[in-house]
DNA sequence: ATGAAAGCGCTAACAA
DNA sequence: TTGTTAGCGCTTTCAT
């Protein structure tokens, strides 16, 4: 059932009659190679159609011109920066690979282990997507976005969370709104701490108190989102207005909202963070701030690249946030 | 600047006080370790943050439990696939890889390409995103999506593409349209004959004649499907509405519309395929025929995994197109 | 200009 | 139970 076994480097060598030696040099594009031997070890590759294997070359040459971005699991906040990042390794020479483990949020230290497994290998650098555990000590150079510490330790690429979360409380209140929820994301995550902060500094610039019993964790994925925005609905003093720290949880406030009988925005003003083409497709379209993820994307590819080529860059790229009004935030109906 | 070097097997040995034989069954769960060195060793483990390289390992063992998604390139079309791809992957202890070249459509034979140098070694199997080369003979399972040749030698996933051109076509001769063109995609793809095919009928079915200057290639790519729609409604006889094969170059016809001084839909109606994301954030949002990705990706998956584990399966899983009302169309103003 | 041989980090027989 | 010995497919000195 398996049909051919991959043509290697030896069948190569053998049908064109020089040695192993030989067609590596002509793969790699050694000098050293008559101009006939070369030739005639072109034809046979096209003619097998052999591509050198990558965990091979890589074992040996520690240098693939792959890079490699790692993430937890693909869902639009990490997919929205692989189109960043694909679209700007265009220019750079180098293949791109995208690694991810089974999904169900990944464990805790999924990042050192991802890195531990392709660098030093597979990889001569990575961007490393929403880390929470992050050592310097990489064998490669590495990027994060979003991550857990803030810009210390490792380059960085994020966007300005704090005023974002600014942005989207002073838009609620500006509506009129007063008694608002927050709905918070990963404890790990510096964004998660920063659009909190954002909440409230907001909050107080208005006057307005912060209740405690309306600020909930809901760790930015829908599943784990989904409990406290239903405890934070169920209340009879229920806030008139929810903030999600993300859109995928945005959307599940929304969602709980209409399974207990409410109307968005009618009843309940949501709003996300993020901007993830999903949030569009939400009904009603969720009002959210924007975090330009595809730039980011490219940005953290750019950073990448220069770290590897020991180009000294600024070592922290913060991106503007902004509001996107959509339809899910109206004045309270009181 | 590189720091610690990778953590590697003969250290955890040697710090260990064992072989790197005995640490590999260890890493592996072999059978033959006393429980006091199994202790001793995972320790080590644990402390050194050892991970095994998977280069290494897949050279040796050709098992690594990784799959690879090859694509062109990372754009919303593949990325929606991933998303499905990643969340029917966490029940199966597979883990997700990734590989995109340069981006810029890649050039011809990618696919094979990237395929031999990932099989054989790192991935156990492949999903191949709209390959046009397809050849049986790989060293591993492989699943093509959205392919060349129509579901003949490759285990294929992909939607009804007549149906849904043919619902497109309906809706706009529904609407009261009669002068409609289309804007083909890739020639290379069977979904794009399809596509037309499916065009063509409906016109045939409404008695309607098809313009042949009206048809003309897109090839699914904004930039490709740029200057054929400038030359589409340039023209004085212009079509009152166009299909466009996918959404991107839906998109794309919708600017330069607006570009060339037209209203969407008061001027002309656009309809797409696919229903990316995207094309509910584009303005106005487009109507389009859903083709479901995600689905698409998690049986894609699915269906990779059974092969690896020899289970027989059906060889080719066609999914259902439906039409998504949006509002880029509307009927002609006349 | 070419090839022989060593070895990248790991796993899998096989011996001890 | 453990270590020794071969490689996996490739690149890279270093002879020839």
């Amino acid at each position: 059932m398996d049909s051919t076994p991959r043509v290697k480097m030896e069948d190569v060598a053998r049908t064109a009659g020089v040695s192993v030696a030989t067609v590596s040099k002509v793969v790699n594009g050694r000098y050293g190679v008559a101009q006939a031997t070369l030739t005639r070890v072109q034809e046979v590759i096209d003619e097998l159609g052999y591509e050198a294997s990558l965990g091979a070359r890589s074992l040996r040459s520690h240098r693939t011109n792959v890079l490699g971005i790692l993430v937890a699991e693909f869902e639009p906040f990490s997919t929205e920066l692989l189109k960043g990042a694909s679209s700007a390794v265009g220019s750079t020479g180098y293949e791109l690979l995208a690694y991810s483990g089974g999904g169900r949020g990944a464990d805790v230290g999924w990042e050192r282990r991802y890195l531990s497994r392709l660098s030093g290998t597979l990889i001569d650098g990575a961007i490393i997507v929403t880390p929470t555990v992050v050592e310097a000590n990489t064998g490669v150079p590495v990027v994060a976005v979003d991550p857990h510490t803030g810009p210390t330790g490792l380059p960085t690429v994020d966007s300005d969370n704090f005023a974002g979360a600014v942005l989207a409380t002073e838009h609620l209140i500006g509506l009129g709104h007063r008694r608002i929820g927050f709905l918070g994301g990963r404890l790990d995550l510096e964004s998660a701490r920063l659009r909190e902060d954002g909440f409230r500094k907001a909050m107080d610039t208005a006057g307005l108190p912060v209740d405690e019993a309306l600020v909930a964790v809901g760790g930015y994925r829908p599943e784990t989102a989904d409990g406290p925005a239903r405890v934070l609905l169920g209340r009879a003093d229920r806030p008139t207005a929810v903030f999600a720290a993300n859109d995928l949880s945005a959307i599940q406030v929304m969602a709980v909202a209409v399974e207990l009988g409410m109307t968005v925005p009618d009843d309940l003003s949501v709003i996300g963070f993020d901007n993830v083409p999903e949030s569009a497709l939400a009904s009603p379209p969720l009002t959210t701030i924007n975090q330009p993820l595809q730039e980011m994307g490219a940005e953290a590819l750019r950073l990448l690249v220069d770290l590897i080529d020991g180009k000294e860059r600024s070592t922290h790229l913060r991106l503007p946030t902004e509001l996107v009004l959509r339809a899910s935030c109206a004045p309270p109906r009181h």
